[in-house]
DNA sequence: AATTGGCAGTCACGATCAGTGAGTGCTAAC
DNA sequence: GTTAGCACTCACTGATCGTGACTGCCAATT
């Protein structure tokens, strides 16, 4: 069993270790910090913490360093959320954007919390879920290409191309364009989708074919997640902490690229440490907890924010597992909450 | 001055010091090249090779490595386009988009070609100028916020968020966006403009502020160029080729991650290097020629691209000054072709 | 029972040093 | 213009050896 003490040695380790970058012994403690005990003591309580693989050493004779396990400890025990400091509030105030569109506040939203953190830096794109139907635009780009533009009430827009097999004539363009608004605008997009579903029937045998193909893509478009997508600022940190991956950083270089396995990443914290961390509403994972993912010697804290839409995304840091939890797990607190701000209605 | 096969000795050099990453010496040149000669007779051009400072020794008893001016000399004069081998033919063709909006191809593209170099790889987004107005839509977000989007006829499309001082008043918003639509469907982007400026003067005292605010931000959209956007991918390929860089790839990842200096980079390539390199297309930056952009290790390769819109825009890929030109080359070439085909009037 | 001082033992790290080998530059001969 | 030969340079490797920062353990102390 793991003393308060002991506990608390765990804590300073953490900490000078995250400052220092180097293994932390017993000595350096005693003169460090105010315990009112000798190394030795110190030198026991770090036993048990090695017992409880809290803590582990490089090699035989030289101090220790906190393993995954006792990072996870530290997360959920032990760090105090440090405020941010008055730079960084700041920094964040000095964000408050002039008018822009969504691609342009969460961009600089990105590269904000790369700043704060020092850290590679992820936003992931709202998904609009109960909006409904603003306007269907078709634009003839070329006598066989077509794009399609959709609007939705609460701002998100999609456009897609088709290359249609007959020739487009304008008039019927026209109409077809005005007949869809007709059918769908102010609908919701689930009724949405279902109207297109049936919408080619009402034109003769011959212009079926080009219709449906409008239809489908609009289906699509109707459908479609924007929140598949993520920005992603601050990979050159990785390299600044370069000395804190085993290997090369390559491999994490090319997990990240991957947005996919982190979207995946963070549907699952979502899913896992949503409520147990909930308490500040900052997610963490640490280390061999991504090892699915190619991350195992990164940790990632996320957090949710919400959009007037009424939809959730996340926004996260993603680093070495020895990085500064208390000061990003707080920066991403507040990015997240200044963000849930801007885009809420307010 | 450098002979014939002064020339050719220094292209053996470039290729296998591309290959092998290691300084090449004129044992080893005789021994994978049927030069004919003996050691010494390619001692004594390289010894030219070095007075004309293109190559140069690591230290002094080491194999020789191209400079700066070397890649360059090599690039102009001795460089054949490597034809893509038909793995790579494939890829491309394999790309072949289904419908999809232009965000995705370029997505896709910017992926494919830096999986074909094995480097970074860039692609600015295309401005469309010579297009038309197609549609303006008014989006009510919240009861003071409301989005703007703007189409165009080569189906560029802009949003913003604006902030209003006033209420928003549905009716209102209404004939505002019937007014607009009818004012400047149809007309250029310069003339939209123009008659966006005196657009206001219509509308009673009460209501100008308002509409000023709104016909500002479509001002702002109609001139809007999104070629101050791109797209990149791949920068995990810089850590792969760390050894090329003597310190860390730290700078490197800094610069590549400032938009702003590259889209210069890519301007400053289009005006100096267009012509001279026009032969095939791809212009080729060395070295310390990108010192001014934080770059002073990397080299570039771009080209330009077309669209329907007749707009014009860049692609390239940036590497460390030991790459493979050749096949580089060839590859920026080919793909800047195929996305013109694609997004070009065919 | 917890704490402490003391001491032996471990082990990474840095410096030093000699041996090795790839590669050059030069010169004299062809 | 080309070649062979030879002396010379210099990065790199591996071995050796202190040095110092630690721990682990034990017996004494509170």
């Amino acid at each position: 069993m793991v003393s308060e003490r002991g506990l608390e040695v765990l804590r300073v380790i953490v900490q000078d270790y995250v400052a220092s970058r180097e293994p932390v012994g017993s000595k350096s403690i005693v003169e460090r910090h105010a315990f009112g005990v000798s190394a030795a003591t110190i030198r026991n309580d770090m036993a048990l913490l090695e017992d409880e693989e809290l803590i582990t050493a490089p090699h035989t004779s030289s101090g220790r360093v906190p393993t995954d396990k006792g990072y996870r400890v530290f997360v959920d025990q032990l760090a105090d959320l440090r405020p941010l400091s008055p730079a960084q509030r700041q920094a964040i105030e000095a964000f408050v954007g002039q008018s822009a569109d969504l691609d342009d506040v969460l961009a600089r939203t990105v590269r904000l919390l790369s700043q704060l953190t020092h850290q590679v830096a992820l936003v992931q794109y709202p998904s609009l879920s109960s909006s409904k139907v603003r306007h269907v635009e078709l634009v003839p780009l070329t006598s066989t290409r077509l794009m399609t533009v959709f609007i939705t009430d609460t701002g998100r827009v999609e456009q897609r191309l088709i290359d249609v097999s007959a020739a487009l004539d304008d008039a019927f363009l026209a109409d077809l364009r005005a007949r869809l608004n007709a059918a769908l605008v102010g609908l919701g997009l689930s009724d949405a989708a279902a109207k297109l579903e049936a919408f080619p029937d009402q034109f003769s045998a011959e212009r079926r074919p080009l219709v449906a193909q409008v239809t489908s893509t609009l289906v699509e478009q109707v459908l479609a997640n924007r929140q598949d997508r993520l920005l992603m600022a601050g990979t050159a940190n990785l390299a600044r902490t370069e000395d804190d991956f085993s290997g090369s950083i390559y491999p994490v270089l090319e997990a990240i690229e991957e947005q996919v396995t982190l979207l995946r990443l963070f549907g699952e914290m979502e899913a896992e440490h949503g409520a147990p961390q909930g308490a500040h509403g900052v997610a963490v994972s640490i280390g061999q907890e991504n090892a699915d993912f190619g991350l195992g010697q990164t940790s990632v804290l996320s957090s949710g924010y919400t959009t007037s839409g009424g939809s959730v995304a996340r926004l996260g840091v993603l680093g070495p597992t020895r990085m500064d939890y208390s000061n990003n797990m707080a920066a991403v607190r507040a990015v997240a909450r200044y963000l849930s701000r801007l885009l809420g209605t307010d």
